[in-house]
DNA sequence: GAGCACTGC
């Protein structure tokens, strides 16, 4: 029996420590004795959300899809799973899931919800992320997974028989595999109409989201008076629980947002009572540039007015450095964490009571006419102007300071930013869905339609590869095995031809190095003794081939960390790479690709790479001396990066498995290769476009 | 001789 607090008794114990819905509690909490339940229970009942309980179960229970708008604290993440299962939703071995769009966060809901419920992870409550599946089948009633893992279910049970409810969460953040679900679960409420959603959303464009899952007027067409729940979707908002933020403007617009945040960080510093400061940049750049500046500024004051700790922060810092900015800041001084948007979503600092906003982020954007996806800094939306604030609400009332007008933000602002998959590549989307069944992919009804011209292009890349027929349908067996395979179809191409060529061990290590940002450790600071450290291991033939000697000496090894510390090799990231490679590994087993290894003869390697990548051809251009090619396909100018080990060695042809663009079109990854091979592996490619250049 | 927002299967 659930334990109310009664007024003149001790007062349950509020944690400050919260986000997202979760609370974690310390250590000494023991859920298995009595005093823990009943504390865990009152806990429970002191959430937002909890007033809602009878709202949410009566809402699910008569509508097909629930849209819950809560902001953070409101506890919808970690209680309405278990106010389901309460109301009987996991009775008969029926499973209630919840999806997160990063691992971490479920790993986190799932040990927070188990904790509560006082079972032991992996049984009533469970989890699945890439490579762990951490629940019982028969057993587990509420399962915490990814919304991606969620997605590759599909694959095996396309109507995801064994859950009743799936509560689709964090959905403002339009993730692709997010859109992607919604769009499948909206198709799979049409063949059965039992099945209840809850999309779990921060911002209040529920009314969208409810336009895109209202199917009542199609219902009653079809199906007159049937008994059912409601198609037309309900909408409750739960509160959270941050304090409030005072939000700051610009009185005149900033040209130099670098500039502005140093000054305004200095302000906060004179002028403001202690806690600390998080500052919103866009990348490593703007992040050291005011580092810089501010410990310059500090250095000049002398040694009296410091007190400003100064810590960057950003997904590519080595682990080390990033757990600096969570240690908690020594008496008498204030941290201030210079971030990019990590510290927007993925990670949460404690004790940040003001927030600087510089109004910008680095973004993704896609042109489907060159097939190139960039990074370029554009301004956030409001959507996101609020979500930064609120990082200063979390501990007292913060404070805000935008580096733009109000003017700006009321008038110019976008209120959501662009969805993810209308910004992107979408070969891995198409064959996700091909793979599903669903072959009209322009007629697919998504939460936002991606551009026609970026669906056509994915659709003649996949057709190209071979993937795709004529009529657009997965071919027998290369398209099946490409989809099974969870990478993109370029790699999974790749892997299968390297089935036939006999070398598919060493293709699988390079598509598993390819698949992690990098392989060597920082080279801030020491970028000379890197490159020397590259050389070690360096090959005419290219980076692909250098990874495969990385790798090789890895094992040698016997998987050392010293041996990756003498090397430049970080260690976390080659750990990564065994257990991709192992994934990669059953799952080539499983789908009939035999292991092979080529013993060394890296022509059937870089044949294998060229089966994938033959759209990445470049030539380099004749009595270039700048080292400029061109590709084959577009006649696009792209240079070798510095950082490939055949930048200044500039072989006559080459191909390239990523471009990033600066000032230039830089090609990461390349490897050299013969030209013959282009029209050996794909003739349909190249045989009605070979240019003249090809006869050099 | 230069650069890496962030996720995920």
């Amino acid at each position: 029996m659930p334990q109310f607090w009664k007024p003149g008794t001790e007062k349950p114990r509020l944690l400050d420590d919260e986000e997202g819905g979760l609370l974690f509690f310390s250590s000494s909490h023991s859920s298995s004795s009595g005093f823990g339940y009943s504390s865990i229970e009152r806990l429970r009942q002191r959430l937002p959300v909890y007033k809602y309980r009878t709202a949410i179960l009566y809402l699910v229970e008569t509508h097909s899809t629930t849209i819950v708008v809560g902001e953070t604290g409101s506890g919808k993440t970690t209680q309405i799973p278990q106010y389901l299962k309460e109301a009987g939703w996991a009775d008969g071995g029926r499973v209630i899931a919840c999806t997160q769009p990063r691992r971490l966060a479920v790993q986190a809901v799932a040990s927070r919800v188990a904790e509560e419920m006082g079972v032991k992870l992996g049984e009533e409550v469970g989890y699945t992320i890439r490579f762990e599946d951490i629940t019982k089948n028969g057993v587990t009633m509420i399962k915490v997974l990814t919304d991606g893992a969620l997605l590759r279910e599909m694959m095996d049970d396309p109507l995801l028989t064994k859950y009743s409810v799936i509560m689709v969460d964090e959905a403002h953040e339009r993730s692709i595999s997010t859109d992607i679900l919604l769009g499948l679960l909206k198709k799979i409420q049409r063949r059965r109409p039992e099945l209840r959603l809850i999309i779990s959303s921060a911002t209040i464009e529920a009314k969208s989201m409810s336009d895109f899952f209202n199917t009542s007027k199609k219902r009653r067409e079809t199906e007159g008076g049937v008994q059912g729940p409601r198609m037309d979707p309900a909408i409750l908002s739960v509160e959270g629980r941050g304090f409030n933020v005072q939000i700051h403007y610009m009185e005149e617009p900033v040209s130099n947002y670098v500039q502005a945040a140093v000054s305004t960080v200095l302000s906060i510093h004179d002028k403001e009572p202690m806690g600390d400061i998080l500052v919103f940049l866009t990348g490593q750049d703007d992040i050291d540039a005011v580092v810089q500046m501010l410990n310059e500024e500090i250095q000049s004051r002398g040694r009296n007015s410091s007190g400003l700790l100064t810590l960057p922060l950003y997904s590519g810092l080595p682990r080390a450095e990033q757990e600096l900015v969570f240690t908690s800041t020594p008496r008498g001084k204030r941290k201030v964490v210079i971030s990019t948007n990590v510290a927007e979503t993925s990670l949460t600092l404690e004790g940040i009571v003001y927030v600087v906003d510089s109004g910008f982020s680095k973004q993704r954007v896609y042109d489907p006419i060159s097939d190139i996806e960039n990074l370029v800094v554009a301004p956030i939306s409001k959507a996101s102007a609020r979500q930064r604030a609120g990082r200063a609400g979390r501990i007292r009332p913060g404070k805000c300071y935008r580096l733009y007008t109000e003017e700006y933000f009321i008038n110019e602002m976008a209120t959501e930013g662009i969805p993810e998959i209308q910004r992107s590549n979408l070969v891995s989307c198409v064959i996700q869905l091909k793979a599903l069944g669903i072959d009209n992919i322009l007629g697919f009804d998504w939460p936002a339609s991606p551009s026609p011209e970026a669906m056509v292009r994915a659709l003649e890349v996949l057709y190209s590869l071979g993937v795709l027929d004529d009529d657009a349908k997965l071919t027998s067996p290369a398209g099946f095995q490409v989809a099974e395979i969870p990478l993109d179809p370029m790699i999974s191409k790749m892997i299968l031809s390297s089935s036939q060529l006999g070398c598919s061990e060493e293709i699988i290590t390079i598509a598993a190095i390819l698949s992690i940002q990098s392989i060597w450790v920082s080279g801030r600071g020491a970028q000379k003794e890197l490159d020397e450290a590259k050389l070690r291991f360096a090959t005419a033939e290219g980076d692909h081939v250098t990874f495969l000697n990385v790798y090789k000496g890895f094992f040698q090894s016997g998987k050392s960390s010293q041996w990756c510390h003498k090397n430049f090799v970080n260690y976390h990231a080659m750990k990564k790479v065994i257990e991709i490679r192992d994934q990669l590994r059953r799952t080539a087993q499983r789908i009939g690709i035999s292991l092979k290894s080529c013993e060394g003869d890296m022509l059937a390697v870089r044949k294998a790479i060229t089966t994938g990548f033959f759209a990445n051809a470049c030539h380099l251009e004749a009595y270039s001396h700048s080292g400029k090619y061109k590709t084959i396909r577009g006649s696009q100018e792209v240079y070798i990066h510095p950082s490939s080990v055949l930048f200044r060695v500039n072989p006559k042809w080459v191909i390239y498995h990523s471009l990033v663009s600066t000032d230039r079109q830089y090609m990461r990854n390349v490897i050299s290769i013969d030209p013959s091979w282009l029209t050996e592996v794909a003739p349909h490619f190249y045989q009605h476009q070979r240019p003249t250049s090809m006869l050099h």
